[in-house]
DNA sequence: CTATAACTTAGAGTGTACTCTAAGTCAAGC
DNA sequence: GCTTGACTTAGAGTACACTCTAAGTTATAG
């Protein structure tokens, strides 16, 4: 469990650059991981990997970088905050379905589309080639 | 089919403000809207409503601003675009069906947390109020 | 006639989340 | 011993989609 990661790396592993890596821990999203004795350089440990994967999940269903935030605040003051880490959690679970929901209703209405505009492209097609007529 | 809406009207039909109605027409996302002789105020009809609501489907689920204008601007050019405005929609609609896909997967991981939050919780409390003493 | 309220415009401002720049430090290779 | 390249920082810049402001016009109500 010594394998600690450059920036660099961790950054290749998890799919985004540094500047957002460093921008994270600026921010507090993480907590200042260590560093190399001698050059100050940032070293990731795997729980670090773990957790900045799991913030990039909240991210990607949306979640606002300061509710993330409340979350890593949350987290690092321990096990009494679990609850309310679960209701942080659960409320962004609820927006997500929810918005889940409206996606998929525009995606009907996407398809509902695409199907009008291949029906068009069949009725012109056989006005140039009519099958009425073999 | 008489009936045109007042600006107000329609944002609050849409459940979008004024400022965004006009933001859309300047940047040609919507033709040019019918205006009153008197005053010069725009008038929605009911197809501005019905092309505005497909617009706020393309909006909801994504689709940039450049490229709604994109498809605007094809239809406005006629029937011979129907093909490409065709395969716009359907490139918007895999991307659509991708982004699905990740958001349910980050939704699996958030409910295997919220979960695990549940046991600990769970576990706390049958240390308080132990069943196994009944 | 005049005040109010709704509209008009061009263009500036806002929020979010990065993304990049500039100036500097450090360790290893030639 | 000096160059290269990866790292450090604070802070500026960018992209996107609105959102608002200021100054002006017009139509109805009193």
């Amino acid at each position: 469990m010594d394998d600690r990661l450059t920036i660099q790396e961790a950054a290749a592993q998890l799919g985004v650059s540094t500047h957002t890596l460093r921008y994270y821990e600026h921010e507090g999203l993480i907590q200042p991981v260590e560093r190399s004795e001698s050059s100050g350089h940032r070293l990731y440990s795997s729980s670090d990997l773990g957790w900045l994967k799991f913030l990039k999940c909240l991210r990607s269903t949306g979640m606002p970088i300061r509710e993330i935030k409340r979350y890593a605040d949350l987290y690092s003051q321990g096990e009494s905050t679990n609850s309310e880490r679960r209701a942080l959690l659960e409320m962004h679970r609820e927006r997500l379905l929810a918005s889940l929901d409206e996606l998929n209703r525009s995606l009907e209405a996407i398809d509902y589309k695409i199907a009008y505009y291949r029906q068009l492209e069949e009725e012109h097609t056989s006005v140039l080639q009519p099958a009425e007529h073999e």
